[in-house]
DNA sequence: TTAATATATGAACATCTGTTCATATATTCA
DNA sequence: TGAATATATGAACAGATGTTCATATATTAA
């Protein structure tokens, strides 16, 4: 912290500080994004996007350990981005709601906007 | 990798991949999830979101150092998240477009959908 | 010019993340 | 039962991240 420079509106200022989400809010919403920042991450939820999958299908797919696949769902099942249902002797994952298909896909619209590197 | 289980069908995954978005896409999502990921970068954008702010500013609302708020600024900038316009010695930051609107609301939707812990 | 203000950058370090390996648990089938 | 299949978990380690400190650059005002 340092000295006011003349911008700054100490009163405005502390309007806009309460107007930010409560502090529990922000924290979750870096938990939610911290999961959707692994590419393997990532790749699991657009192949959910089309379709439920169990860990074995994501082993054929992935280029990654059962382990790793089984730990990347369990990120994104704590932070209710996909959901279990058991089947028999396979656990089913799918895409938990509308909110995450449009954060990926809002994501996506983004990086696609801009081509040039 | 494993043998295959009974639920997997080898041509329907091999679709599945190839409808996922291509590795430069997904490598940039990863960023941009990456960059929303710190929760001193998501109050800037909530504040952003009010608005457009200078790095002075920022200091007098954020516990962390003008440093800090410069490095952080950075990321969001590189990844077009928030852009810059000079004013004076001043430099000005406002969120780059709906998109990042959306996602960072989509999110506080989503973590503000449970209350439950 | 010089001093003051505003912002950016590089190095360094503690902390956190993602993966693998090894192993445990759960379900089905023989 | 026991063997095979499907999934989960814990430890460990390499690599990445966010912050601070120190310092550099840019702009304005004197």
């Amino acid at each position: 912290m340092r000295d006011e420079c003349e911008r700054v509106d100490s009163k405005q200022l502390g309007n806009l500080l309460q107007n930010i989400p409560d502090s529990e809010s922000i924290t979750r919403m870096a938990a939610v994004f911290q999961a959707l920042q692994s590419e393997t991450r990532l790749k699991m939820l657009f192949l959910l996007r089309q379709k439920e999958m169990c860990v074995c299908e994501f082993e054929q797919v992935l280029s990654v350990t059962q382990s790793a696949i089984s730990h990347g769902l369990r990120i994104l099942r704590q932070l209710d981005l996909v959901r279990v249902r058991r089947e028999g002797k396979f656990t089913i994952y799918y895409i938990a709601d509308e909110h995450v298909r449009t954060l990926i896909e809002m994501c996506l619209e983004h990086v696609e906007e801009k081509h040039e590197l």
